[in-house]
This record gives structure tokens, sequence and C-alpha cells, in this order.
DNA sequence: TTGACAAATGCAACTGAGTTGCGTTATTAT
DNA sequence: ATAATAACGCAACTCAGTTGCATTTGTCAA
């Protein structure tokens, strides 16, 4: 499905309006396959003539999170990144030498038994995790 | 080995002085098992009468760090906390209730099959990875 | 024990990410 | 087209962490 299509009906379903720049801010997502954090945001959002203030970006990323079309991630720094949320439950490799961020898909059984056995032995119920992996990327091995 | 005692040496092979307000740093770590935020660091001090700049004890945890004897962690929120490093490599339940945070060991061998296959397949060497665990702790569930 | 020297500390001012209140502008439904 | 209200921009704010510099303190050798 047109992911504008669906993104369309999730904010009328929501009383939210489809306005240009929540329009460019999804396609800038879209278009870049790692998480951004507001600034990379509203610096791409320049690039195409579009000048926005990063109050603006800010409340429609709280938006877009509450109606499930963005998820929010954290990779070691302060800032909080986003992403689009149709990708699949997923991890990151960050290189620690050029930042670049790598999607990372595994299995998680083991995990999720690790998770169950902690919920049964002392009863803490684990709603979610947050796994990422910190290294060097191919390009920067050789430096 | 009396972890005053190793301290003490560490400090020494660098350099660094045993200060008053280093001595109790360690002892505030040492006796709360959950990792600290500066700002926790700070309270505990000035309950035992050292009332401290922040300046220093931000100065103090990265030399800290620098010889091996606190860890950083984060914990999903912009602050960094800090732990002693004795503790073997392990993982964190962060109540989203409470904020009570508590330790957890698990075998990791599958994880680290997974990091090798990365290694391998994409050419992304792994040096350390960040895996938290976030739901509601025993005491959280029942309301 | 003392004094010189380097390390440690405190303070004020700063940075950078994120938040809030409020007045103005734009989107939407009728 | 108009009215209702959501979205936006701006300025001022919070909060964690950093920096430069003057002052204090710990260490070590004389
Ligand atoms: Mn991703
Ligand atoms: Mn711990
Ligand atoms: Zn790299
Ligand atoms: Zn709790």
């Amino acid at each position: 499905m047109e992911y504008r299509e669906e993104i369309l009906t999730l904010l009328k379903a929501h009383h939210l309006r489809l306005t240009k720049i929540r329009r460019s801010l999804v396609d800038v997502l879209f278009q870049n396959e790692a998480p951004l954090s507001v600034q990379d945001i509203l610096c791409k959002l320049r690039k195409i003539q579009l000048t926005v203030n990063k109050t603006t970006v800010y409340r429609a990323l709280e938006q877009l999170q509450n109606i499930g079309i963005i998820g929010v991630v954290r990779l070691g720094d302060r800032k909080q990144y986003y992403e689009l949320a149709f990708r699949e439950h997923h991890h990151h490799l960050i290189c620690l030498q050029c930042e670049r961020v790598e999607d990372v898909d595994m299995n998680e059984d083991r995990l999720f038994a690790e998770e169950k056995k902690v919920s049964d032995e002392r009863g803490f119920t684990i709603l979610r995790h947050s796994l990422e992996f910190f290294g060097l990327c191919r390009r920067c091995q050789s430096i």
C-alpha cells in the first residue's frame, strides 16, 4: 500500500491535518534508511526550501509517534533519533568512528526466552527492550 | 580484595590524587546497587556533609572511567548513569512507572553468535552492545 | 617539616537538545 | 466564503553537560 495513503488515513482518523511540513517530514524519513535527529531533519527540509522552526518539528514528531507512524531510537548520545515505524522491530549498528547507522535484523528467540525467565523469576514484566551494537563499519575498519 | 586498595593503586598508577571527594564518590557508588546520575550523586554526597560542585563530579567521573573504575550506562532518558565497573558485564531492568533499576545477568551466547554473523556478513566489527529492558517492576504491577 | 609544583576544585558562563506559552497563520468542514 | 480550530513561529525557558580561569589542596622531594 502507498504509505502516503495510509498516513493520510491515520491523520484523518486522529483529526490531524496533512500539512506541507508534515508531508515533507515523512518524505524525508522515508528517503533515509538511517534514523534522523531533529537537526538532521531540519537540514534536510531546508535543502528542499522548507525553513521550519524546530518546535514545529518536535510537535509534529510527537504526534506522528502517537499515531504509530514513526518510532524513536536512542543511539548512545543525548539526542533522540526518529524513523518510520512501518519497518518491523529491529536494531542498529552504530559506527563509533563515522557515526554511520545500519539496521540489523536478528533472531530474538533467545532474547524472548530470557525475558520470560526474568518475568517468571523476578516478577518484572518486560514490555520492550533496546538493543544497539557499537563498533566499526566496513569503511572505518581500514583506517 | 578491598576495593579501596585497588582504587588507590589504580589512581597512583595514573598520577591521580586520592581526594576526599573521590573516595566518597566511589563509596556512594559502592553502596548503591543501581547506577546513579550526577544529580543522584550530588544529593548523596550532600547527605554526608559534602557539598560538591557538579563540575568536580563530572571531571572525577570521567577520570575514574578512564582508568576503568566506573562505567557509564544509558537508561533511556537524557542522563548518563554511573556504576562501579568491578561488576561483570550485565544489563538492566528499568521500571517505566517508578524508574527503579535492577541488574540482570543473562546468557549471551546467542547474542555473541549474532554479532559474529553480522561481523562476517557485513564487515561491521562489533566492539560492544547496549541492552536494556523496560517494563513494570513487581511493586508497580499491581497498580 | 616545608615548600614548590601539579592536580583538583569552585564558579560563572556557556552549549545543545528539548519544552512551553502565546499570538498569528493555515487547513478543514460546512 | 466563513468559522472553528489545528498548526505554526517565536522567544523564553529547562536541564544535562562542558569550558576557562582563578584559587585551593595533595604529593613528593629537599
Ligand atoms: Mn532503523
Ligand atoms: Mn548495573
Ligand atoms: Zn564508520
Ligand atoms: Zn516500578
